[in-house]
DNA sequence: TAACTGTAACAACGCAAATAGTACAGTTGG
DNA sequence: CCAACTGTACTATTTGCGTTGTTACAGTTA
């Protein structure tokens, strides 16, 4: 479920979004499947209709959502597509933060077995 | 050489305390090495010098310097133990986007080849 | 036609980052 | 001692961003 967190650093409007995109990259929301109306979202959060409304753009920029005036925003259809461009852009991340390790003097073996470590 | 890039998402002074700090790991200040001073620094960059003061007060407070008044700003002695904390930071950086990446789809062996692949 | 949808525009507010200027306090070398 | 350097503190101001509140327009649907 779409929860806010005023401690947290990022903007409202991000929260939603990311939270939105999360789930759809996991199929808890479907292709095409029709999301809150601005409106009712905004309802539902108590937040003002134009934040959500600029959630709503920021996920159409990503390519995670279509919309049609007058009918509604819908995810995208091609889901499977974007969870792959996603996942890149988390490859990126990794090899980046790794880098910074062997930088620091972590041998690559260090960390595999970071990344194999169970738990917490 | 520390270079300040204005299309950073990330304030001026972060960037100058990011960069002294990772100077300071890289072994390129020494421990108990003088910083250039407040106003020095701040005329090099063409920045005003609470800009500096406030990335030197940042720096102080992750203990990667101590300030004398009076004398200066100086690389913190025990630089090995800051180390060592630096890359504890980035262990969970690095199982954080690891935890991401297996949400998506991806298989830990599948990470372990990502950081094994010598560099594009 | 009424009630819903997305979209656009504008003013207002709060907040944090950054700037500007001034002042105070400690150290150092001549 | 003194001038010139060091860090530090404080206040006022500007700027940009996020959010709110409000109003309005355009398209869809029952």
């Amino acid at each position: 479920m779409l929860s806010i967190d005023l401690r947290d650093a990022r903007p409202i409007y991000e929260q939603i979004a990311d939270g939105i995109e999360q789930m759809a990259m996991h199929g808890i929301y479907q292709p095409d499947e029709q999301l809150p109306s601005v409106r009712q979202l905004a309802m539902e959060l108590s937040i003002n209709p134009n934040t959500i409304q600029r959630a709503y753009a920021e996920l159409e920029h990503r390519k995670v959502t279509y919309s049609v005036k007058g009918k509604g925003s819908f995810i995208s259809k091609d889901c499977q597509q974007l969870r792959i461009r996603k996942l890149s852009e988390i490859k990126k991340q990794l090899r980046n933060v790794a880098e910074q390790a062997v930088e620091l003097g972590a041998s690559r073996q260090q960390l595999i077995e970071w990344i194999q470590e169970k738990g917490e």
